[in-house]
DNA sequence: CTACCGATTGACT
DNA sequence: GTCAATCGGTAGA
């Protein structure tokens, strides 16, 4: 089931959608050290020039360029002298992604810790700079086509129930403050923050 | 070239 | 909860 990648249609949707349906799935890193891979329990969508949080709102830039790319490839950009990687989505031309926001580790976990200079399973892929240090993925992979199964992809995995998603306003932004573009695996432990208690 | 910013993280109160 | 380090990308002179 790992090494199946996803399809190029399964991107080439609405980032909401492609946000929902990629929790749950596993995201794949082969390198010469070896192999990582951990289960997507969080992600953000990031929409078209319409949305002001997205890097794509004022047009390409040398950074956004892959972004507004064909679907399936990844957008590996970098902030605060980190990476985050999202998948795109939609058609080229739209600048639409997902970010892959945190995971829970499934294999591979001593790499991991070994790339992050932690051991312990909570540090290692929490937070979208967090497993792309574990995954080893940084502007070297921007651009690459996450369906051809090598070096880099996601492979496919049941579809969650929707009753298991819990969406929330996305982290970290100073505009577009309230729009409910984060999903997260609502039983997770591996987060990057902690839900809201139910009322 | 300089100046400023940030889809973060980790350390600290 | 607060706060600042850190550096690639971006805009502007």
């Amino acid at each position: 089931m790992r090494d199946e990648p996803l399809s190029r249609a399964f991107y080439n949707r609405d980032p909401a959608t492609v946000a929902r349906a990629l929790l749950g799935k596993w995201l794949v890193r082969r390198t010469r050290d070896g192999l990582t891979a951990g289960r997507i329990v969080e992600t953000e969508a990031y929409f078209g020039r319409g949305d002001p949080a997205s890097h794509s709102h004022s047009g390409p830039t040398s950074r956004s360029a892959s972004m507004f790319g064909p679907p399936g490839h990844a957008y590996i950009y970098s902030i605060h002298a980190m990476w985050c990687l999202n998948a795109v989505t939609q058609p080229a031309g739209i600048g639409s992604a997902v970010l892959i926001r945190s995971l829970e580790p499934e294999a591979g976990e001593s790499l991991m810790a070994r790339r992050r200079g932690r051991s312990e399973r909570l540090a290692l892929t929490t937070g979208p700079s967090k497993l792309c240090q574990a995954f080893h993925c940084d502007r070297g992979l921007d651009g690459w086509d996450l369906t051809r199964g090598s070096r880099l992809w996601i492979a496919g995995a049941p579809t969650v129930a929707r009753g298991d998603i819990v969406t929330t306003p996305r982290i970290g932004l100073s505009v577009a403050c309230e729009r409910q573009a984060r999903f997260c695996l609502r039983t997770s432990v591996f987060l990057s923050r902690k839900l809201k208690a139910a009322p």
